[in-house]
DNA sequence: CCGATCTGTCACCCACCACTGACACGATAG
DNA sequence: CTATCGTGTCAGTGGTGGGTGACAGATCGG
C-alpha cells in the first residue's frame, strides 16, 4: 500500500505546511506555494511537492509553464484515514465535532454542522 | 500542538506495526510486543514504545516489573485525525463505511513490514 | 530567434534517526 | 540477601532524508 509513502510524506512539517496552503487556496502553482512557504527555499518546496504527489496526497495540473497543485482527497489520504481509524477507534462523530469552523475560507459542509 | 510528534511517530513502519499489535491485543507488555516484532530487536522496540508514548499515541500501565502498553484513542491521535480531515475533506461517511464497527482480529493490514 | 520565466533535477553536505550490544535499575522469587 | 527477570537507557555506528545552489528543459513574450 502506498499509505506507507503517505505517512512518510505527512511526517514532514514543511510538507504539512504545503498541504495547509493547498487546503486554503484550493489550487496553487509551485511558485505561489514556494512564496507562501518561507521556511525553506523554492528547490526544497519543489522536492516536497514531488514527494506529496508520489505519495498520492496532492494532484498536479500542468498549464503552460505553470504547474498547479491541489489536495487529492481521493488519493492515499483515504487509506491513511482508514488505517488511523482502524487503530485508534476514535468515534467519527467526535472527530467531526472537533472540526467546527476553524476554516473561514472553507464552506465545505462535509460534516453535518450541528446534528447530522 | 504535539500532533507534530504524533505525525513523526506514525511515520515509522515499525511503530505502525507496534500500533497494529496493540490494536489487536488491546494491551501488551513491552516484552510481548518485542516478541511479535521480528524486524528489529527488543531495544529498538523499547525506544519506539517511548516515542509512541511521548507522542501521545499509546498509554503505559506499570504493574510490577511489567509495563503494559495500549492504544490511546483520546491522545494526540485525535489531533492527527482532525488535522487530516481539515486538509483532506474526505467524506466522513465514506471513511466510516470503510471501518466496520468491530474490527476483525484476523485481517489487520495496518503494519506493512514493507519487505518482510 | 532570443531572452525571460517557471519548474524540476543533480551533486553535495549536513543533521537526524534508527539499530545494536552493553549496562543500570526496579521487582519478584527463593 | 542474592539471583534472575523485565525494561529502560547509553554510547557508538551507519544509513537516509532534507536543504541549497547550480543547471537543464519547457513555455511565453517581443
Amino acid at each position: 500500500m502506498d499509505a506507507n509513502l503517505a505517512f512518510d510524506a505527512l511526517a514532514d512539517p514543511v510538507r504539512r505546511e504545503i498541504l495547509g496552503v493547498l487546503a486554503a487556496e484550493d489550487e496553487c502553482s509551485a511558485g505561489a506555494i514556494a512564496e507562501r512557504i518561507t521556511s525553506v527555499g523554492r528547490t526544497a518546496v519543489s522536492t516536497h511537492l514531488k514527494v506529496l504527489r508520489v505519495a498520492g496526497l496532492v494532484g498536479e495540473r500542468r498549464e503552460g509553464r505553470f504547474r498547479y497543485y491541489s489536495i487529492d482527497p481521493a488519493g492515499s489520504a483515504r487509506d491513511v484515514l482508514t488505517l488511523l481509524h482502524q487503530v485508534f477507534r476514535t468515534g467519527l462523530q467526535s472527530v467531526s465535532d472537533a472540526v467546527p469552523d476553524e476554516e473561514p475560507r472553507s464552506r465545505h459542509a462535509v460534516h453535518g454542522p450541528g446534528t447530522a
